[in-house]
RNA sequence: CGGGGCGUAGCGCAGUUUGGUAGCGCACCACGCUGGGGGUGUGGUGGUCACAGGUUCAAAUCCUGUCGUCCCGACCA
């Protein structure tokens, strides 16, 4: 390719509305457009890269035995309806007409669709385990689109979908994924991790993420530092303290605590560290259709935060959580938030384990501007079970039993599921078992975010200059640069020359014949981060040379020119 | 949806407080010089000042409303 008649649009300036870096250099780099919030075009020298990913996901899952398929993007509201997601999915799911008023949605994922096909084509267990994967544009409405590819509305999706006659043939299916997505993110050059997860609103048994490791990343994962272990800080277990709780030691009283109501301004005003204050929050308990939801206490120590995913899996704990309003709260504790405790509270009360085993702690009285102190469990008051209610920290004992947890933040680019038989049962996918008889399918699925995954490489790779794409993913290899072409004909005949090399044998070469100061070729090609350039120029030609540049370390070396054309095909 | 910011040329911004008929840098076009790290000179092109309504002799500027967009919290590959 020449720079000349390809479409270098590269900026000097970053645009105002890009916050991470991967937004930002790909804007600059001019592989992306924003036509809309979450929507955006992808410009050759991107799609270039976004094509690379593509066929590195494609090879792998080949390789696995799956095969791959397209369905369409826009799918009918009556398969949707089937499963019962046409309610519950909410607003994110883009619901259109048609002329004759019949609903569809952009397909958001495409579990309802590939299980409809399932059904209609298989028949026996012999014809399974099946694999079926496409890599497609999918649509969720976002609530918040941010980020740039990061989390736009419109992206490109790899989802697989897996049937079983059991969940033992599951499991197969389920570890040789996992296996296959090491593969693919170790060749597509990612720091990444296999974490545990939360199932979430697509249900189902076990679940792995995998995250790129990455400042900007919005997920938080704990890991060992000692064993494997690895999983979202919604997951991670907090062990009880191990130790028995401290016998007590003081009396309860009544302190008065005038406009103090955040565990800062307590500890603060009491002079105690927030380990001996207790907060106790009120959410709504479930719902019994009209009536008013019952509510219930959750008790962390002061320190601690609430994970609000583990509190909403407790029996009798509204799912999702839902806090409390001050106006329930006067209404059924008597007081307002932040001077609430265990003490004399009517409603069902959680206590994290961590809170159960303090002594002598200080929690609100449930009059305003009242707090105890000197409180101690059983003496003064009960709660009616211990749970793991608050998130981890960095330094709490790994679940695993092995090191301590440390806490990074990560890029989900990747998520495996085993989805048991979800919707095979509610969209009733059968085949006949080796008794003749009909058998629901086991479901797994399993999923990669292919735009990305390229924003992620960005943010692992990259310096003060532009992009450093991994050599699997650049739009070209190799960038040939010569200096003051057109004027000079020993130039212009090395570089044709070498071109043609390069293009002969089949490897990606950029050739910026644009008629433009060194400075700024040089600035524009590692901004788009070509890994491997030559300069071209009369200086280094006079002494039979041309010089080599590797972008990644900014290297330099000067090489005969008989011998780059073999150089540049060993790198 | 809640909280905050921003909409002026392709990009980055000034001008808005105190109304007077739109400007700077980069980019772009033409020509010249220059030619190994975003060079330079001369001359140009490009704006419904987000939109709608109002106040006024006069609105980018004041008032009202609407829309878009970005950031912080609830969604997820």
């Amino acid at each position: 390719m020449r720079t000349s008649q390809y479409l270098i649009a590269t900026l000097k300036e970053t645009p105002s509305d890009a916050e991470v870096v991967s937004h930002q250099l790909m804007l600059r780099a001019g592989m992306i457009r924003k036509l809309a919030s979450g929507l955006y075009t992808w410009l050759p020298m991107g799609l270039r890269v976004l094509r690379k990913v593509e066929t590195i996901i494609r090879e792998e899952m080949d390789r696995a035995g799956a095969m791959e398929l397209l369905m369409p993007a826009v799918q009918p509201a009556e398969l949707w309806q089937e499963s019962g997601r046409w309610e519950q999915y909410g607003p994110e799911l883009l619901r259109v007409k048609d002329r004759h008023n019949r609903e569809f949605c952009i397909g958001p994922t495409h579990e309802e669709v590939i299980t409809d096909l399932v059904r209609n084509e298989l028949h026996s267990y012999k014809q399974l385990p099946c694999n079926l994967y496409q890599i497609q544009t999918k649509f969720r409405d976002e609530i918040r689109p941010r980020f740039g590819l990061m989390r736009g509305r419109e992206f490109l999706m790899k989802d697989a979908y897996s049937f079983h006659i059991d969940q033992d043939c599951l499991e197969d299916t389920y570890q040789k994924m996992y296996q296959t997505y090491c593969r693919i993110f170790d060749r597509l050059g990612l720091d990444y991790r296999p974490v545990l997860a939360d199932t979430g609103s697509i249900g189902g048994a076990s679940s792995h993420e995998f995250h790129v490791l990455a400042e900007s990343g919005e997920d938080a994962i704990a890991f060992s530092n000692e064993s494997d272990y690895a999983a979202n800080v919604e997951m991670a277990e907090a062990i009880a303290p191990s130790a028995p709780r401290p016998a007590a030691t003081q009396p309860m009283t009544e302190v008065a605590t005038p406009d103090t109501k955040s565990i800062e301004q307590v500890s603060q005003f009491l002079d105690k560290p927030p380990q001996q204050l207790l907060k106790t929050l009120i959410v709504l308990g479930e719902a019994d259709d009209e009536a008013e939801p019952e509510l219930v206490a959750l008790v962390l120590r002061g320190d601690h935060q609430l994970n609000e995913i583990k509190a909403a899996k407790l029996p009798g704990v509204a799912s999702p959580l839902e806090l409390a309003t001050d106006q329930q709260i006067q209404k059924t504790v008597g007081c307002q938030p932040g001077y609430i405790g265990p003490v004399n509270l009517k409603i069902k009360t959680y206590v994290d384990h961590s809170a159960a085993n303090v002594a002598d702690f200080i929690c609100g009285a449930n009059k305003d501007e009242i707090h105890l102190s000197g409180v101690n469990w059983d003496r003064d008051c009960s709660f009616d079970a211990a749970a793991d209610l608050r998130q981890v920290e960095a330094g709490d004992p790994s679940p695993d039993g092995n090191g301590t947890l440390d806490i990074k933040r990560g890029i989900e680019v990747g998520h495996i599921f085993q989805l048991g038989n979800k919707y095979s049962n509610a969209l009733n996918a059968t085949v006949l078992d080796n008794t003749g008889r009909a058998a629901v399918m086991e479901m797994g699925c399993y999923g990669i975010g292919v735009s990305r995954v390229a924003a992620a490489e960005v943010e692992q790779n990259h310096d003060e200059n532009g992009i450093t794409w991994p050599e699997a993913l650049a739009p070209f290899k190799v960038v040939l640069i010569p200096l003051n072409m057109h004027k000079s004909e020993m130039v212009s005949d090395a570089t044709e020359k070498l071109y043609s090399q390069l293009q002969d044998a089949g490897i990606e070469v950029l050739m910026d014949d644009r008629k433009e100061r060194p400075g700024v070729k040089f600035a524009d090609m590692e901004l788009i981060g070509i890994p491997h350039a030559v300069v071209i120029g009369d200086r280094s030609l006079k002494e039979g040379n041309l010089e080599y540049r590797s972008r990644k370390d900014g290297s330099s070396q000067s090489i005969a020119i008989d011998e780059m054309f073999a150089f540049l095909q060993g790198l």
